[in-house]
RNA sequence: CGGGGCGUAGCGCAGCUUGGUUUAGCGCGCCUGCCUUGGGAGCAGGAGGUCGGAGGUUCGAAUCCUCUCGCCCCGACCA
């Protein structure tokens, strides 16, 4: 490629739209472009990147036994009626009519497509396993798009389903995936940590998350370097035992204090000049069908994925004021499990249990209870893990100490099993003569969010520093001064012998001044880049310089073209 | 969706508070010519804007008011 010819055009600023570096960097070089908040265009330079990424998820994929598919992005109400998730999904789902007013989604995901395939083609234990997959482009309308490509309305991803007879069998397709999957994080020299997650709205009870570790990254994750524990914020369990200690004593009497106008945890531990571990605050929460109080310690977060599960209810959120001052007679700021004016369940997180003498609301303005206790004062109806993690919490698996990491989610796996299969009817007939639910496992990828974790991880000041693996160019050509004969003649003999042996190159042919040329390559990351300067040039050397170490070499010309496929032996 | 902020040339911004000397500016980029060629040079000339849009106030609106659209940040949400 001649970069006069390339349409790359660098921005010397980034966009004030972008925050993070890997957004900023592919606005500078020109990879992508915004259409739109969430939605973007892929230049040609940014459309190589995605091709090499999407050929090595195609490789590992095959390799893998999978076959490739291609879904429609449009599809039809009835299949997502049938799924039950037409209505569940919500307003994730990007919803058109067409011309008969009949509706559609563009599709987020493709469990309804693919089980709908299946259960026409599948008919015999004979015809399975089978695992299909495609690369295309999803549609969800994400409340918040943002950096870039890393969330994006409109990106590509690659997902992949498995169809089995039974859970062995779906084990073993998991297995086949997360094995693929590492191979083809690996090739894209992605620095990553596998974790246990949450399956939330896609079902099933087993689920992976591929985190590529950056700053930036928008998942939590529990690490224990100690056992390799891995674990995003929603699913790390919590070992209660670290306040059993402290749980010795005599229950005091209990006390209230007027507390004037504090309601937050903060003024409230300045006020009574109390520690928030020995407070236990009350939120009031709405589920589909209830209004409960939540008790926590005071300086603890609610993990509302967890208390979900254990309320075994869809649908959570905070009460609004009015329901509080309803429930519990006083304003929010006050409230407490202690003389609720109205009888609601009670729960409980498990480091609640261990309190005693705790400072709750009083449910009355301007009020706090001193030395409550539980049992004695008021009786909890379930108790369960609920909280977050913290780092001061223990490994649940080797009670090591954890390390809490920013991850950007690269690909998730789920063993879906029958939930598909069972509610859109997609069985088999067994050896035995019987029909049974095709058991199913799915797999994602997002493969426009891996360009944005690459460059995350490897940037520098001055631009991307692309892996070769994924680097839209192998080589770039930089002749100093074009207009010097025996540079051009040089770069020119370079660059076709590079066509010739199909080394993916480019070439700087641009009539520019050197300090731009140089600026632009480090900015857009080719790996290797040969420099053609007039002086050297007459004693037919040039110089090889490797991006990601900065090493320099001068080589002679003809031994450069002797051994070009070595071409890094030369650094 | 709640809170906050921003829309002025391809990108980054000033002007708005206090309406009129601004024919709407500046830096970078872009075009032409000269000059220059190892890290974003210099000189000279030039193109590019319905100041996000629609109403309104006014003799007069980029500037004030109302509505609207778009974008960004924080939060909640999320495979």
């Amino acid at each position: 490629m001649r970069w006069s010819e390339s349409l790359i055009n660098t921005l010397w600023q980034a966009p004030s739209e972008a925050e993070i570096s890997s957004h900023k960097l592919m606005l500078r070089a020109g990879l992508i472009k915004k259409l739109a908040a969430g939605i973007y265009v892929f230049m040609p330079l940014g459309l190589k990147v995605l091709r090499k990424i999407e050929n090595i998820v195609r490789e590992e994929m095959d390799n893998s036994g999978a076959l490739e598919l291609l879904m429609p992005t449009l599809q039809p109400e009835q299949l997502w009626q049938e799924s039950g998730r037409w209505n569940t999904i919500g307003k994730e789902m990007i919803k058109v009519q067409d011309r008969r007013e009949r509706q559609f989604g563009l599709g987020p995901t493709h469990e309804e497509v693919v089980t709908d395939i299946i259960r026409k083609e599948i008919k015999s234990y004979k015809q399975l396993p089978v695992t299909l997959y495609q690369i295309q482009t999803k549609f969800r309308d994400e409340i918040r798009p943002r950096f870039g490509v890393i969330r994006a309305r409109e990106f590509i991803m690659k997902d992949a389903y498995s169809f089995d007879q039974d859970i062995d069998g779906l084990n073993k397709n998991y297995k086949k995936m997360y094995n693929a999957y590492c191979k083809i994080f690996d090739k894209c020299a992605l620095e990553y940590q596998i974790v246990e997650a949450e399956s939330g709205i896609m079902g099933g009870n087993v689920s992976h998350e591929f985190m590529a570790l950056a700053d930036s990254g928008e998942d939590t994750i529990v690490h224990c370097p100690s056992c390799g524990y891995g674990a995003n914020m929603e699913k790390a369990e919590i070992v209660n035992n670290e306040q059993k200690k402290a749980n010795k004593g005599k229950e005091k009497s209990i006390e209230k204090v007027n507390t004037p106008n504090v309601k937050t945890i903060k003024q409230l531990t300045e006020f009574l000049k109390i520690s928030p571990k020995n407070l236990v605050k009350t939120l009031i929460y709405k589920t589909n069908d209830q209004i409960v109080a939540v008790l926590i310690r005071g300086d603890r977060e609610v993990n509302e994925t967890k208390l979900l599960k254990l309320l075994q209810c869809v649908g959570l959120e905070l009460a609004n004021s009015d329901t509080i001052e309803k429930i519990t007679g006083a304003p929010v700021g006050f409230t407490g499990p202690v003389g609720l004016k109205e009888k609601i369940k009670i729960v409980a997180d498990n480091e609640v249990l261990n309190m005693k003498n705790f400072t709750t609301g009083a449910n009355k303005k301007d009020a706090h209870l001193l030395n409550v206790n539980i049992e004695r004062d008021f009786k909890i109806d379930i108790s369960g893990d609920i909280r977050f993690i913290t780092k001061s919490d223990q490994c649940p698996k080797c009670a090591g100490h954890i390390k809490i990491k920013k991850g950007i989610e690269l690909g998730h796996t789920f063993k879906l099993g029958s939930k598909y299969s069972e509610s859109m009817g997609a069985r088999f007939i067994g050896k035995d003569g019987r029909e049974k639910s095709i058991i199913m496992g799915c797999y994602g990828i997002g493969v426009s969010r891996i360009i944005a974790a690459v460059i995350e991880q490897n940037n520098d000041e001055n631009g991307i520093i692309w892996p070769k693996s994924i680097a839209p160019y192998q080589v770039e050509i930089l002749p100093v001064n074009v207009n010097d004969k025996e540079t051009i003649q040089i770069a020119e003999k370079l660059y076709k012998k590079f066509l010739s042996e199909k080394i993916e190159v480019i070439i700087d042919d641009r009539n520019e001044r050197p300090g731009i040329k140089f600026k632009d390559a480090d900015l857009i990351g080719i790996p290797i880049r040969i420099t053609i300067g007039s002086k050297k040039a007459k004693d037919n050397i040039v110089e090889i310089h490797k991006r990601d170490t900065g090493e320099n070499k001068s080589v002679n010309v003809d031994d450069l073209l002797k051994n070009l496929t070595n071409i890094c032996s030369f650094v």
